[in-house]
DNA sequence: TAGACGTAGA
DNA sequence: TCTACGTCTA
């Protein structure tokens, strides 16, 4: 008996409902929420185009979440993670970063999965359900060197997330 | 239910045979045979002194098999691992490497864990025996900094492991 | 072959 | 907080 990989697809997982949580990264690639064990952004080509279907907020970047149904999502690349010790290159328009363009381009929805303090400061993976690539930046960051950064806003009509994080405690 | 961490011991794992195969270092965590994830290794706190249990050689650092029944086993630290991009540093006698002197003191056993070529190029971990450290070098390396070499030899009258691995093909 | 928003232990 | 002989995908 094989495992067999999920297809990637964007949208809802069926059977994954907002506010599910997950310890470890490989369960979100088991269900087919995410199937990168370790990078951040997953797509997979729809069409002969490569979309984004799903990315990890797991403050490794400097993210920013302004309000609960905005999030800017930096790009991939460049060494620019934190407490990277390599000397920061410019990012480039590739692979992740160039999925999340064209999902922009396409405005089609892309899962947001968010790393949050669960109970005695355990982490936790939690689904936030839909959003949509508004615009990207792509400016110089301190080090002078280029940087991406995703505008996501939440696709209206969903399940509060903080609600659903309640409900479950 | 909780999973209790098995407790770490010198010498052989009952129920472990030499040339039992894993394809994971989380399976060797898991039955204790080696309980680090990415460390190659493992020691524990005996009488107040922290001696190696276990080591893993999966050839990232420039260990040397001479024979079937010798193993020199490079110090960890130094960003000597191969493929590092950072700039190399002294090794330090601390935490595995002295551990591994403090082993050789006590002329205590360290198991002995190698990756292997499996079939179609998979690579496999394989339980390789009992060995103990005879002595260690301490030299400076290619780019001048400060590397450990330790010699380990297998202790005599175990199964031969090149037997055991033809046997279970 | 190299990149990647991991994971656990010291 | 940092290290560490991982693991998978592109």
């Amino acid at each position: 008996l094989k495992w067999m990989e999920p297809e990637k697809s964007l949208g809802h997982i069926c059977g994954v409902q907002i506010g599910d949580k997950f310890k470890f990264r490989s369960q979100l690639k088991m269900i087919g929420l995410h199937c990168q064990l370790q990078s951040g952004i997953d797509y997979t080509n729809i069409e002969g185009k490569n979309l984004a279907i799903s990315v990890v907020d797991a403050h490794r970047y400097s993210n920013e979440s302004g309000s609960s149904d905005m999030l800017i999502y930096s790009g991939h690349g460049g060494l620019g993670f934190l407490g990277c010790k390599l000397p920061p290159e410019d990012q480039k328009l590739v692979r992740g970063n160039l999925a999340l363009k064209n999902s922009m381009d396409e405005r089609t929805p892309v899962r947001v999965i968010r790393k949050v303090e669960g109970f005695q400061k355990n982490e936790l993976f939690v689904y936030d359900g839909l959003y949509v690539v508004n615009h990207y930046t792509q400016n110089r960051n301190e080090e002078g060197k280029i940087a991406f950064q995703f505008h996501l806003s939440r696709v209206p009509g969903q399940p509060l997330l903080h609600k659903m994080l309640n409900a479950s405690c």
